[in-house]
DNA sequence: TTTGATATACGACAATTGTCGTTTATATTT
DNA sequence: AAATATAAACGACAATTGTCGTATATCAAA
């Protein structure tokens, strides 16, 4: 085998975001939302679907003619390993780096800026 | 023009990374790099490398029996690029969602927190 | 200049991904 | 029940990626 890799693809992590919203939904479901913004057929929303079931992505229930699915791996932990990758592939593992970089272009707004301060706040409070 | 679709793969990644610390380097350069972290062949850094130069991604030029490549793209480029992507597609494109998940993990020491307030209040004196 | 050592070029191969078209099964509507 | 609509199952195919093995070119040392 050349490649065993446990992240989702591209169009797959597509595919769980809508989930992660919607689930349980029907591969019509999925796919309208999916469509929305790429132009690709029904069976092939259908075809990735049902390659993410074969590796354990998303679960499914039979329900009438169609299927249900939800995913298997949540929102946060999916969160988690792509934060990780990038800090690690491109920040060189420096959060900070990238927080700046986050701030940096994120614009957030008066309020968020406050909530912001309360957390660094806490988390000096809470060293030593 | 900006922007085509040009994301360097995993490996390209961790290529441009090593590059973009000993550009102008050789393929033995690079390898030597990475196969501290993978176990893989000469050759197989090699072919990657040219690949990569048949994309456009590195530059190079001879010197002696062996090239010396650079790279032709940014590490703050592609920073951005892959903090787009992870924005958009796993943070449903909140920063700030993502800046409190880096700090959270993060760990800053008290100097860095300092930093952060400063860029903080710079950015709501920035605001109208 | 013959012999190594080393770098590059080339070509292969399997797995993965994105995309479909076609066929089959199943529910719904006449 | 026959016809119609819709979902799922299959199978294909090209492009990309990761990985090598082998052949060839070239610089350096004996």
């Amino acid at each position: 085998m050349v490649n065993k890799k446990d992240e989702p693809s591209e169009r797959e992590l597509e595919i769980l975001q809508v989930l992660w919203d919607l689930e349980p939904a029907t591969v019509r479901d999925i796919h309208e939302e999916i469509a929305k913004k790429n132009n690709i057929g029904y069976t092939t929303t259908l075809k990735q679907i049902q390659r993410m079931f074969d590796k354990g992505l998303v679960s499914r229930k039979k329900e009438g003619k169609s299927h249900l699915y939800s995913s298997k791996i949540g929102r946060n932990e999916t969160q988690n390993n792509l934060f990780n990758k990038l800090l690690n592939t491109a920040f060189k593992g420096s959060a900070m780096q990238l927080v700046m970089h986050a701030l940096g272009k994120g614009k957030p707004s008066r309020e968020e800026i406050n909530q912001l301060r309360e957390l660094l706040d806490k988390m000096e409070g809470g060293k030593k």
